[in-house]
RNA sequence: GGAAGUAUAGCUCAGUUGGGAGAGCAUCGCCCUUACAAGGCGAGGGUCACUGGUUCGAGCCCAGUUACUUCCACCA
């Protein structure tokens, strides 16, 4: 082995390997657990938050088949409609091309070409984190199977008159042209105006002050254009008398009415609100109450349309009004013509005034365009059936969130459910499965035949297929069953469904949690009729932030990809793959200055093992995470760490004697230690593990492996190793390579190379056969194994160590330099003790002689350390200076008797010992009379050598 | 406006029935000791955001305050 963990050299191989092997895939015995991946955008790349999610899966996934379970880790990929459609349409715009130059099919046609190019990145990169996913049931949500999973849905909604299609106002997003759902519109906090425009009344009618106008207050004037009323509250006694009157709308000369409603605030703008049922929400809804028509004055770019659309309040056409618009706005784009519009109120003296206003204006998240409110048709899941029977499920503990916190997130969403907007104006995704004849009329069927046949519908009647598709969570919602086979009742269905456990973050709780629960247990019944869920619990994780705690966001520049961190980068391509495809030469400049200020070297390789120990380690619960290289280093030392440990072990026991032939086996107390500390590391793994606590898998194994097995086991190793006899050799052999492998399976889940290359060495050397550590059995606690004799005498023996440790130390006596000690107030257990184990104590603490001092044998002047009552005393002579001793010792002193004010003032305490439990109380006593006894000694110390 | 989360060592964070304030990194000192300098040994460092309450006892429970973050809603 190289003396240097050296990752690039033992995880290309390894990973072909177990794939090859078939591993991966469910073994068909045990007990069923199955987790299904959160499909990443099939054209997109891994960034740390899939890295992070996908180690704590595997992590489970590589337990639980360790543990015996029939596992299955579903994978595949989300056709991912918006930004992969954008993408491809980037590239066609380099070319100065449009979707609509190429047409459908043709655009469909590069989509696919590009997905089959781009496609094997994500896939490659979750090969890479060692993911042990069955490749064989890869799916993509738009395989044929998983779109006749989607055409089922639909249809059977449809046919449950849960899917509807009507004109309503939808979030328009000016720059796809497309709707989307509330969901992914995004609010932002900009300042912006109020305008205060008059709208003359109508002849005869002034107001009370006089005037022959009132004053509406609007943030968008532009959308006068398509006013169909002015509200007021009821209650607004400035206004009671102009309810039912009207005023003339400027500019277009409509004649609208001043109508009552509660919408109208007294207290905001001038308590007169212009309604606009066509480009408002709450216009719309006030529009509904009073049967108002809707003027839609916008195209699809949001412009001003030439002709306005007019619709009666149900949304047909209607003749309410003529649609005339001024004619020098057609065209223009919503903001401009808000201008053009102010500008000429302003000019014909009809613009009171203008106040500052704060407001919250809704974005596309995908676009970062301001959101429209647009009347279009579109396509509706009527939802609140379905999420009644979603929030039980929650409710009744039959799907359980971890942290719970986010239960009530979901709750809360869940209770105020909004019908789901799901039909999209894109060409990449499902295909609504809806045609219309030549009157519009719809018919819905899962191809145009059935349709024909289900209608009687001749083939002289035209049918055309709806031009939309659907939103792409609308087949990510029915991912866990959909990848199953469903609609066919297979087998892996009856296995596999409901899954365990489903990872994810909370950004996507709504969007797709939420959906899942809802459209599965809709679609899916157990053997008596109920309603399957799809998950039994779901496991929401943080977001990985950069350094600074800021998201990470290419825009940013702070992207970290996964593979970097286990390659490595040099600052160059780091530079080139941050700033690349960036527009804004500014912005890219910027970026380029803190990531060079951040790496300046680049990257160094860190190791898959080592970013997935990291990651477990960090993923502590409801917490978002600040990235830190330190952090990662950090572990990549403890893959060293092992990696140097495991060449120690193999080193002793290679081509040597480990009882493997039946020679006889004299166990050291070291040995019956570690094996009894390991026995209680897997308690407290797999504890860890099945609460989710995977940062206190990690710690777990961390200190374990570090703090017990390093620096403490094979330390004691050595002295048995070059001077014990040959059955105490064995003894020690053995159990090196005994803890060593199963230590090596415990950590597997987390560290999956790492572990599997050390433990093809080491498990010949136990008498293990097999092939890979990934399907060896997962350690079992073995109470049997924890001998507690063993432990209290090994803690003696570390403390002995420590106390002289503890004065080389603070004198500055170099580790090299043998020393002899004195031993006073041996006790019984402590003489016991140190006979049986005085070469651990020579060894580890470089003692060249130990002798204990009779009640009367004086010593001479000496430092002193404390192992219970007995004192450790090292001879000064010529090796520790009077001051420096008196100091430690009054260091000492000073700590023993603080803690021993604190303890007596408790005891003293009478209403302490009267209340407090009985142990409570024995404990405090205890400790009393052990600080007491230390303090003595220390005092007496103290006083001996002032006294010289 | 409603709700949730967070606040502990210089930094990043653990601290699960209330009874010892901890880890990693960073810092300081000593050491190339035959697994490991990506290391070993030793040490220093905290008014647990603030105020009050419950309790024999509070980092932990309760009430309030402040700061930051997030979600939802509203916004003429």
């Amino acid at each position: 082995m190289d003396k240097t963990y050296n990752p690039q050299n033992i995880e290309s191989d390894i990973y072909k390997k177990w794939d090859d092997q078939g591993y991966f895939k469910p073994s068909g015995q045990g007990q069923s657990y199955s987790i299904v991946i959160p499909p990443p955008n099939v054209t997109g790349s891994l960034h740390m938050g899939h890295a992070f999610q996908q180690t704590i899966m595997d992590a489970l996934i590589r337990y639980k088949r360790m543990d015996g379970y029939n596992t299955l880790w579903q994978v595949g990929t989300d056709h991912a409609g918006i930004a992969t459609q954008m993408v491809v349409e980037r590239q066609l715009e380099a070319q100065n091309l449009s979707r609509k130059d190429l047409g459908r099919d043709k655009f469909i046609d590069k989509i696919w070409d590009w997905k089959n190019h781009s496609g094997g990145t994500i896939t490659g990169q979750m090969r890479r984190l060692g993911n042990s996913v069955d490749w064989q049931r890869e799916r993509f949500t738009m395989d044929k199977g998983l779109s006749d999973a989607v055409m089922e849905v639909f249809v059977t909604l449809y046919e449950q008159d849960l899917i509807y299609r009507g004109k309503r106002l939808v979030n328009w997003d000016p720059k796809f042209h497309t709707a989307i759902s509330d969901l992914e519109v995004e609010n932002k906090d900009k300042k912006g105006h109020l305008w205060h425009l008059r709208y003359p009344l109508e002849e005869g009618v002034t107001t009370l002050d006089g005037k022959d106008y009132i004053v509406v207050a609007t943030t968008r004037p532009e959308t006068m254009l398509g006013d169909t009323g002015i509200a007021v509250n009821p209650n607004d006694e400035r206004y009671q008398h102009l309810i039912g009157k009207h005023v003339v709308l400027p500019l277009v000369n409509r004649r609208i009415p001043i109508l009552a409603d509660d919408h109208a605030d007294m207290e905001k703008g001038t308590g007169c609100v212009k309604i606009t049922p066509a480009h408002d929400f709450n216009d719309y809804e006030v529009g509904k109450r009073h049967q108002l028509p809707m003027v839609s004055v916008l195209d699809a770019n949001a412009q001003i349309l030439a002709t306005a659309e007019v619709y009666t309040f149900t949304g047909e056409p209607s003749d309410a009004y003529s649609g005339e618009l001024p004619s020098e706005y057609a065209g223009m784009d919503r903001f401009v013509a808000r201008k053009a519009i102010v500008a000429q109120f302003e000019a014909m003296g009809m613009l009171d005034k203008i106040a500052d206003n704060d407001m919250t204006i809704p974005y596309g998240d995908r676009s970062g365009v301001v959101i429209e409110p647009m009347l279009t048709d579109q396509w509706y899941v009527r939802v609140a059936p379905l999420a009644e029977v979603a929030t039980k499920a929650v409710e009744d503990g039959e799907i359980k969130f971890v942290p719970k916190q986010y239960e009530n997130m979901y709750f809360s969403w869940m209770r105020d459910i909004q019908d789901w907007c799901i039909s999209r104006q894109l060409w990449w995704g499902h295909r609504i499965p809806a045609w219309y004849d030549q009157s519009g009329k719809v018919y819905v069927g899962r191809d145009e035949a059935e349709v024909r046949q289900k209608h009687g519908l001749g083939e002289d009647v035209k049918l055309s297929q709806d031009d939309d598709v659907l939103d792409t969570w609308f087949s990510s919602a029915l991912w866990t069953f959909s990848t199953m086979g469903w609609p066919e009742q297979t087998d892996d269905l009856k296995t596999f469904h409901p899954t365990d456990v489903l990872v994810t973050g909370f950004d996507i709780i709504f969007f797709w949690v939420a959906r899942m629960i809802m459209m599965t247990m809709h679609f899916l019944k157990d053997e008596n009729g109920k309603p399957q869920v799809p998950f039994k619990t779901v496991y929401v994780t943080g977001l990985i932030r950069d350094e600074n705690g800021d998201k990470m966001s290419k825009s940013k520049g702070n992207v970290i990809d996964p593979l970097d961190m286990i390659d490595g980068i040099d600052l160059e391509t780091l530079l080139n793959k941050r700033t690349g495809n960036m527009m804004q030469p500014k912005i890219a400049e910027g970026i380029k200055k803190r990531t060079a200020k951040e790496f300046p070297d680049g990257i160094e390789p860190h190791g898959t093992d080592a970013l997935r120990f990291t990651l477990t380690a960090l993923a502590s619960t409801g917490r978002d995470i600040n990235w830190d290289m330190k952090r990662l280093e950090g572990y990549r030392n403890f893959c060293n760490k092992l990696w140097n440990a495991s060449r120690y072990v193999l080193m002793n026991t290679e081509e040597q004697d480990c009882g493997l032939g039946g020679g006889e086996l004299e166990l050291s107390l070291a040995d019956k230690w570690i094996l009894g500390q390991f026995e209680q590391t897997v308690k407290a793994f797999r504890d860890a593990m099945d609460n989710y606590r995977f940062d206190m898998a990690a710690q777990t194994i961390y200190e374990f492996t570090w703090n017990q097995f390093c620096d403490w086991y094979l330390e004691l190793t050595k002295p048995v190793l070059f001077k014990g006899n040959e059955a105490q050799q064995r003894g020690t052999r053995h159990t090196l390579v005994n803890v060593l492998e199963s230590l090596l399976r415990l950590m597997h889940p987390l560290m999956p190379f790492i572990t599997e290359t050390i433990w093809q060495r080491v498990a010949p050397l136990k008498g293990v056969k097999g092939d890979s550590i990934m399907v060896q059995p997962f350690p079992q606690f073995d109470q049997n194994k924890v001998d507690g004799d063993a432990m209290s005498d090994l803690e003696w023996v570390k403390q002995f160590i420590l106390a002289v440790r503890n004065i080389r130390g603070e004198m500055d006596i170099a580790p090299s330099k043998p020393l002899s000690v004195l031993l006073r107030n041996v006790g019984e257990t402590d003489l016991r003790r140190l006979q049986e184990n005085k070469t651990f104590l020579s060894g580890l603490a470089k003692l060249e002689q130990i002798d204990v001092l009779t009640d009367d044998q004086s010593a001479p002047m000496s430092a002193t350390g404390l192992v219970g009552e007995m004192e450790v005393l090292i001879p000064m002579a010529g090796l520790i200076d009077k001051d420096a001793e008196l100091a430690r010792i009054q260091k000492a002193l000073d700590k023993v008797t603080g803690d021993l004010q604190r303890v007596a003032g408790k005891l003293s305490n009478e209403k302490f010992v009267s209340k407090a439990p009985e142990a409570v109380i024995a404990k405090e006593r205890d400790k009393q009379a052990e600080l007491e006894s230390a303090k003595a000694k220390l005092e007496k110390q103290k006083a001996d050598i002032e006294s010289l």
